[in-house]
DNA sequence: GTATTTCTCTGCCGCGGGTCAGGGTTTGTC
DNA sequence: GACAAACCCTGACCCGCGGCAGAGAAATAC
């Protein structure tokens, strides 16, 4: 009889479990082996520890951690059920996710099995994210967006770079952005915002441009390339929308709409548009 | 306008990347920051990464690694839609077998929610391993399992420990193990082979016991733990076949049966036995 | 008894980031 | 111009091993 000294090499064929393993649950104190060596450090497992072994494999099978089995393997030594069962469950609907998760990409992987197909989607996944809060100056008006977006905006610049708010050390601190403030698209005699983010004290006689601070809010986010049409935007709010519907999520106040990049100096094809609606937080 | 210098943290909230991901991929060279201040270290992009961006996010959330990630990105440059393909395809099947692996967890975790079922399994998972070659002191018979087995062990162990072989610094290097050459179960009648890994030069008189290389064998092997009696041990060789079976496996020679704890020493619930299987290697 | 093969040991890198910790920079406000 | 807050940097540890390297021990062969 092998005399109850199986080396690290034997016990790894016999339980099946790599000899890596096997010195990484040495060390977490998941599996000792019964004797260890003083001097050379050599590791001796028994046979009564191959059960063990076993079922740490098992368990490492079906997905466990290590802190996990370790819990289950104290678990069972003390006849408690009920965490048992609770770590069951609870590996039991992390599968299921992680399932569902897997589906869903198998189903992408198939519908575009082109790329040109996956990538030609020119706008990204919606995603839920928090903006902070932050200064802007602005203004608001009504009309076709094309005739307020460039009318305010080139106004809101012409006061930023004012001689008077430069020497304050006014700056532009993020990208130009619109607030809807329609429920609906409209063609024309829209309710519009536009924005840009600031820093330092603006000074302005007109009344019409002021200085407010934007709330922070939670909002459903979706990046959008293309040129500044109705059709292009559509399918981004649609985008959003549909994802607010999934969660469960309600919209609030006026939709964000930041262009990142510089009209002026982008082809239409490329230019960024980020949409924000805020939502209601829970 | 925001000068094109988006720090991490706002190419971050633009890009959804985590800033700690964002460092990852300008280290790999996958997603490298247009500038970078050599004072400060500080990362700075531009607008037109972000589409960059978003396709890398995409292509993470659908289960690529980043080495596949760069290869895909170099391939989409250079308009290369064999390789972006055959990626996709390869994603495709390991997405499939992933999800058939956690399936199978999920119905074992289903059906035996309560794991002292799950663990009662007093057989392990089979599994193929290749089993080195060995030099063996045997003798054969035929009888039931329990004559053949307990008489030969017996002088085969009254020889390996006789004072001439002693002497000659012979030992036992492994389990005992028996080999079944009958094609199916025998109640009486059986052609068995019983067997003792020795290692030195062994001297014996009695024809009936000689010393051989039991040769090298690719194997399935399944751990059996419970009394040595043919119900418990056909549990095992079932599984074992089923295993064959499913693998397109061919068996070949005599099953081979280690007892791997002395049966004097040992309550017969608590025994081990390795029931290993040999199949044509490919 | 010695030489050679075969283990076994420890320790470090890699995967794809999350999650601190500690220290420098840039903002924003007054 | 000063100060605090917010931001950015690097580096290290964690998951669960596989792989590799170099050193020492044990088993085997002659």
């Amino acid at each position: 009889m092998p005399a109850d000294r199986i080396t690290t090499g034997k016990f790894s064929g016999l339980t099946y479990l790599s000899q890596k393993a096997l010195r990484l649950y040495d060390r977490r104190g998941i599996l000792v082996p019964e004797v260890r060596d003083r001097f050379t450090g050599y590791r001796y497992y028994t046979v009564s520890q191959i059960e063990t072994a076993l079922k740490i494999r098992t368990l490492c099978n079906l997905g466990f951690g290590l802190s996990e089995i370790s819990e289950i393997l104290d678990a069972l030594a003390e006849d408690d059920d009920g965490t048992v069962r609770r770590l069951i469950a609870r590996r039991h609907r992390e599968t299921m996710a992680e399932i569902g998760r897997l589906e869903k990409i198998q189903s992408l992987l198939m519908e575009k099995r082109d790329f040109s197909e996956l990538f030609a989607m020119n706008v990204s996944e919606p995603v839920i994210k928090e903006v902070p809060a932050m200064r802007i100056i602005s203004g608001r008006r009504t009309g076709t967006y094309e005739e307020v977006c460039s009318k305010v905006s080139e106004e809101l610049f012409a006061i930023i770079f004012s001689p008077a708010n430069q020497k304050n050390g006014v700056a532009i601190t993020g990208p130009c952005m619109s607030l809807c403030f329609d429920e609906e698209y409209r063609e024309t005699d829209a309710d519009i915002e536009m924005a840009v983010p600031v820093r330092g004290q603006v000074v302005t006689d007109d009344p019409a441009y002021s200085v407010r601070t934007l709330p922070a809010a939670t909002v459903i986010s979706v990046v959008y390339k293309g040129p500044y049409e109705h059709d292009g935007f559509s399918v981004a709010f649609a985008n959003a929308f549909r994802f607010a519907a999934e969660h469960g999520l309600e919209t609030e106040g006026p939709d964000r709409q930041l262009y990142l990049n510089n009209p002026d100096e982008t082809p239409s094809d490329e230019l960024l548009t980020e949409v924000q609606i805020p939502v209601k937080r829970e």
